[in-house]
DNA sequence: CCTACCGATCGGTAGG
DNA sequence: CCTACCGATCGGTAGG
């Protein structure tokens, strides 16, 4: 609605970009229309083709931007060389931080990502990769028999899984805000990661001779 | 592809409905062509509206069936008259049970419920509300200070949220599957409710005078 | 930077 | 006359 007077190039495109994240999230990719974007913008639609090729240019910014933001936390966080513990709870507070600036980036890469080809969408794919990881690297370091058990990945998305699944339901209103709800998530998380038991998780673990370990079992 | 031979009108309908849920699940609401549709049913299209009346009404139907039926399990289990704690176990167990068997209606309802017209959006939302009051009531039990702090459907939607967000990752692959991670998800919630803190949680509860409660702050 | 359009495909429905 | 459909095409609109 507002037409911003005389920006420069990248402005534009950013402005540009911040409006199609916002309409991208509401009415999915696909359901949006240029027109609808350019109107947004304040902007003819062929004025919009001069800052972008294509609407599918749009999507594949905004969802390799947001992860690639988000891969760079993690690194960011990791180099400060915390302790597992209070790593991992930071990682919580700065994701819920980061999603609750980047809300319409950020349900645009959980819902449109399928909307990628299969080049763009393997590059968005391998930073949401290297993002997990640095969970499951914490984690690890918290649970050492979730290694083993292969359990470091899936808990983690569990914990995404909440994060994440917050900003669908959670409407800010004073009372409970994005960051009260990031500590309630952050003690329940380290809380339950201790009490989930392995017992009922290694499949078939036979009693096999543990002084003859096998690294991989032939087949 | 296969097409049902001398198929019953119901039956008709519900192949129909089975196909829309897996094409709006993977494509999306908007993104699904009724000629799509028509070629996954083996249909012609004028069929296709033979047994319903437009795409929208299978948009309604898909969602509003699968939510009916998850507040039915609602009720259902809260008959069998379980102490609170087995009993949101196995909301979770079963819960998770039911998404698996219908993924596609699942995704549907979580994604697409914004293409509802507000009337139709207004019954699901209700029958939506039904199935997390249900979970809020079992969290009550076993922590009551969560009614007070106003906590019981925020940490239910943490819940929800691991469970929701597992089927947009975890592929079942026989060494995790969707049974093995409800035991993880119940284990790491039970442990994990125990150790929310209140203390950071009610934002500025002034010492007032208990002995004079109010029930509504007058302003 | 706008008006004016295109090839195609959309959801939905005609006649038979 | 009904039902259960078919091949073909409708009026509008999408991305570009």
């Amino acid at each position: 609605m507002a037409r911003t007077r005389s920006a420069g190039y990248d402005d534009q495109r950013e402005m540009i970009l911040a409006h199609a994240a916002e309409l991208f999230s509401q009415r999915g990719y696909p359901a949006t229309s240029m027109n609808q974007l350019a109107e947004a913008c304040g902007l003819s639609k062929p004025t919009l083709y001069h800052y972008y090729r294509d609407k599918y240019a749009l999507l594949v910014q905004i969802a390799e931007g947001h992860v690639a933001r988000l891969a760079e936390l993690v690194r960011g966080i990791e180099a400060e060389g915390l302790p597992a513990e209070p790593r991992l709870h930071r990682l919580i507070i700065r994701f819920v931080e980061e999603y609750a600036d980047a809300q319409h980036a950020h349900r645009v890469l959980t819902e449109d990502v399928r909307f990628l080809e299969p080049e763009d969408r393997a590059r968005v794919l391998v930073m949401e990769r290297q993002v997990v990881d640095g969970f499951a690297r914490a984690l690890v370091e918290l649970r050492p028999e979730f290694h083993e058990a292969q359990l470091a990945t899936p808990v983690s998305m569990l914990l995404f899984g909440m994060i994440n699944w917050m900003f669908t339901w959670l409407k800010p209103d004073g009372r409970l805000g994005y960051d009260r709800m990031a500590l309630i998530v952050a003690d329940l998380f380290f809380g339950g990661i201790h009490r989930i038991a392995l017992t009922s998780l290694t499949p078939v673990p036979p009693p096999q001779d543990l002084q003859n370990p096998q690294e991989e079992t032939p087949r």
